[in-house]
RNA sequence: CGGGACGUAGCGCAGUUUGGUAGCGUAUCUGAUUUGGGAUCAGAGGGUCGCAGGUUCAAAUCCUGUCGUCCCGACCA
């Protein structure tokens, strides 16, 4: 490829409309074009990228059984319907209408799709496992796209789906397709941790998600620096601090002027915060809840979610706490009905509590569970924070690191095959529900991850196995007839062995070419210059490392096409 | 969806407070001189100032509406 016939436009600013590495450098280096927010051209050198993710992810799902199909973006309404997901899907499905005014969604993802589809063939347990995968386009109508490829609204999402007869089989395809993703980011070159992640109502060890570690990361993991234990902070248990019990105390009101927050009650009080307990107010689908928990701790709302098993979570309203009575900054546990109470399992074993008082400017002290108030629900609910002791080994403290989700393994059981009916006939005629998992990993995804991973002030790093070429070529004058010579026949020499190469033909000075070259991020730069010629050398320079080789002309195609394999084992 | 900022040439920006018919850098095109880390000189082209109303003799500038973009938060199979 001739640099003056590529469609890479490079910029020389930054644009103003990017914030983090990756997408300022995706757009600098003209790999992607912005059409509206959250939908991307992927210009030629990004394509090239992709393309080499999407081989990576081919030949790992192929060599787990994986088989690849292809199914309609447009989804009709009746499956989701079916599963019960079209009302709940909410405005992040972009839905449309056909002539008829029949109504489809742009798929945000494909379980309705697949499970019909297996639905559609499936009759006997012999025809068991299956796993299908597609490479395709997604849609999700995020409420806030941000980030150049990181969350965009339309992006290209490698999805399997696995069926199997039991759990038995659904740990096999889950632990194939977590072993293939390991495999797929290390190929990539990325720094990666598979962590625990949330699972949802359906529970159970059912997820991991796969975090590219980077400062940049909207996610935030903790892993344990004692043994292997790593999760999403959203999931991430812990074994509570169990408070010495201490003889229960006569209930006192106290006023508390002002003191509408943990702190300053605790400063009035001359207390620690970790003896108050929080109350916080909570619209957990109809039902208005007040959760507890220790006045030092934050609470993490999946888990709230998860215990009370509802769909929609959010603090209540100010009008929602004045309506049922309470006093914002003042509310406590003690003398509330109708209203049900949560509890984080750390406040069970707090004695003598500190708690609002539901009464302007008091709050109660020596307040017991049990005797002066009652759960309805105890559980774990704490957000954990970095240092907390490991759930796991219960020795290594955690660790906090931000991620980015480039992956995520799931099993789903039998949410859709019972709903969309994808049954089989075992050996004994009895007629049962495949059960199911899914497993993603965002392409678009992956590439700006590893960006954001490997770059430095002049751009982009890339490892040799999805580089978009694996070679440049500098000439450092145009007007040399002997260097356009030996360019334009270690050019041929290179692609004829297989080599990926541009060879930098512009009429620009050499400075521009290697800023672009750095830019663009080549693993290698061969530089031709007349000084180098005279010696009867070219020079190597490997982007990753800066390291520099001078090469005799005649032995160079050879040792760069070695120098390429050799980077690409 | 709440809060904040912004929209002027491909890109980065000034001009808006105080209304007078648009400018800088860079990129692009032509020519010359240059050629190992973003060259120099000379010349040229490119903008109904996001859009629509309104005020005014006159609007990039003031008013109203609208569309779009970015950031923080909330949300996220």
């Amino acid at each position: 490829m001739r640099a003056t016939k590529l469609y890479a436009p490079t910029l020389r600013e930054v644009p103003a409309e990017a914030e983090i590495a990756s997408h300022k450098l995706m757009l600098m280096a003209g790999l992607i074009c912005k059409i509206t927010a959250g939908m991307y051209t992927y210009l030629p050198l990004a394509w090239r990228v992709m393309k080499k993710i999407e081989a990576i992810i081919r030949e790992e799902m192929d060599g787990i059984d994986g088989q690849e199909l292809m199914m309609p973006i447009v989804q009709p309404s009746d499956l989701w319907e079916a599963s019960g997901r079209w009302p709940v899907y909410g405005e992040e499905m972009m839905r449309l209408k056909d002539r008829h005014q029949r109504e489809y969604c742009l798929g945000p993802t494909h379980e309705e799709m697949i499970t019909w589809q297996v639905a559609h063939d499936l009759k006997s347990y012999k025809q068991l496992p299956i796993r299908l995968y597609q490479i395709q386009s997604k849609f999700r109508d995020e409420r806030r796209p941000r980030f150049g490829l990181m969350r965009s609204r339309e992006f290209i999402m490698k999805d399997m789906y696995s069926f199997d007869r039991d759990e038995m089989g659904l740990q096999k395809s889950y632990d194939a397709a977590y072993g293939a993703y390991s495999r797929i980011f290390s190929r990539c070159g990325l720094n990666f941790r598979p962590v625990e992640a949330d699972s949802g109502a359906i529970g159970g060890s059912g997820s991991h998600e796969f975090m590219a570690l980077a400062d940049s990361g909207e996610a935030e993991v903790l892993f344990c620096d004692g043994c292997h234990y790593a999760a999403n902070v959203e999931i991430a248990a812990l074994s509570p601090e169990k408070a010495a019990a201490e003889e229960e105390k006569a209930i006192e009101e106290v006023v508390t002027p002002a003191c509408g927050t943990i702190e300053a009650v605790a400063n009035f009080l001359g207390l620690p915060t970790n003896q108050t307990v929080k109350s916080l107010c909570y619209q957990a689908d109809e039902e208005f809840v007040l959760v507890l928990i220790r006045g030092d701790r934050h609470l993490n709302e999946v888990k709230l979610q998860n215990a009370l098993g509802c769909v929609e979570l959010a603090m209540a309203t100010d009008e929602a706490i004045a309506a049922h009575g309470l006093i914002k900054g003042f509310i406590g546990p003690v003398g509330v009905s109708g209203i049900k109470i949560v509890i984080d399992e750390e406040v069970s074993f707090m004695s003598n509590q500190v708690v609002g008082a539901n009464q302007k400017d008091c709050h109660l002290c020596n307040v017991n569970l049990g005797r002066d108030y009652k759960a309805d629900i105890i559980a774990d609910l704490r957000l954990v924070d970095a240092g907390d002791v490991c759930p796991h080994c219960g020795k290594g403290h955690l660790q906090s690191a931000r991620g980015i989700e480039v992956g995520q393994v799931f099993k789903l059981y039998t949410k859709y095959s019972e709903k969309l009916k994808a049954v089989y006939i075992d050996e004994n005629g009895v007629e049962k529900p495949t059960v199911m998992g899914c497993y993603g990993i965002g392409v678009g995804r992956t590439m700006a991850a590893l960006i954001e991973q490997s770059h430095d002030d002049y751009g982009i790093i890339w490892p040799m196995a999805i580089a978009p070429y694996q070679v440049v070529i500098v000439p450092v004058n145009d007007k040399d007839e002997a260097i356009t010579a030996c360019c334009e026949k270690l050019s041929q020499d290179l692609t004829a062995s297989g080599i990926e190469v541009v060879l930098d033909d512009r009429k620009e000075r050499s400075g521009v070419k290697f800023n672009d070259a750095d830019l663009i991020g080549y693993p290698i730069r061969v530089t031709v210059g007349t000084k180098g010629l005279e010696k009867g050398i070219v020079e190597l320079k490997y982007r990753h490392n800066g390291e520099v080789e001078e090469i005799a002309v005649g032995e160079s195609a050879a040792y760069i096409s070695d120098k390429v394999k050799e980077m690409l084992r």
